[in-house]
DNA sequence: TAACATTCCGCGC
DNA sequence: GCGCGGAATGTTA
């Protein structure tokens, strides 16, 4: 049985920020993934396809309810870009994800803002000491960085370890958040 | 089966 | 003590 569905994506919206255009894509369940700005290559196909120009709203998707949630994505993400921490979690659709992946997820979100973990600990937390390359794959699955904070797993030596959308934007994010680079 | 956003252990210096 | 190479480990397509 693996016809697990990606959850339906049933409209995609910009949301404008300092850093570009990022991509909400909502399913009737939430958001249920972000894409950042186009710019670094990303290997992964359905993410660069996401900034194309088949970006539409249709009136009839476009329910009350989505609309709220959009602009409570597009107030904190702009919130958390000038350094202000997240109040108002949007609902989240994580269907997208093996129920492992669920609870790495899970548990990413329990990161306080400000701090970091590493793959190792992640792993520990969901009862897979040794697991910590699976919870490496299961960030990287991650379909909603920022909300789901798969930024903030570092490398059990301190080092960055990887991030789907470009290690720039790890970067980037944990200086957000007040962590220092040389 | 192969691939992976890790970790750990054992060497050689 | 520090750095490097290779094996172990869990999940996925």
């Amino acid at each position: 049985m693996n016809t697990r569905k990606i959850p339906q994506i049933i409209l995609q919206l910009p949301v404008k920020t300092k850093y570009g255009e990022f991509i909400a894509g909502f399913s009737e369940f939430g958001l249920a993934r972000l894409v950042f700005p186009k710019k670094q290559p990303c290997k992964n196909k359905e993410l660069q396809c996401a900034g194309a120009p088949g970006l539409k709203v249709n009136p009839e998707k476009l329910t009350e309810k989505i609309c709220n949630w959009q602009e409570i994505v597009t107030t904190e993400l702009n919130n958390y870009l000038n350094g202000k921490s997240i109040q108002n979690m949007p609902p989240l659709d994580l269907s997208a994800g093996t129920p492992f992946q669920q609870r790495v997820w899970k548990a990413l979100m329990e990161i306080p803002s400000g701090n970091t973990m590493s793959y190792n600990e992640i792993a520990a937390k969901i009862g897979k000491p040794q697991g910590a390359r699976a919870v490496g794959l299961a960030c990287g699955a991650n379909p909603i960085p920022i909300f789901i904070p798969c930024h903030r797993v570092l490398k059990s030596d301190g080092s960055l370890g990887g991030f789907s959308a470009g290690l720039t934007w790890k970067k980037i994010l944990l200086t957000i958040e007040g962590h220092k680079f040389d």
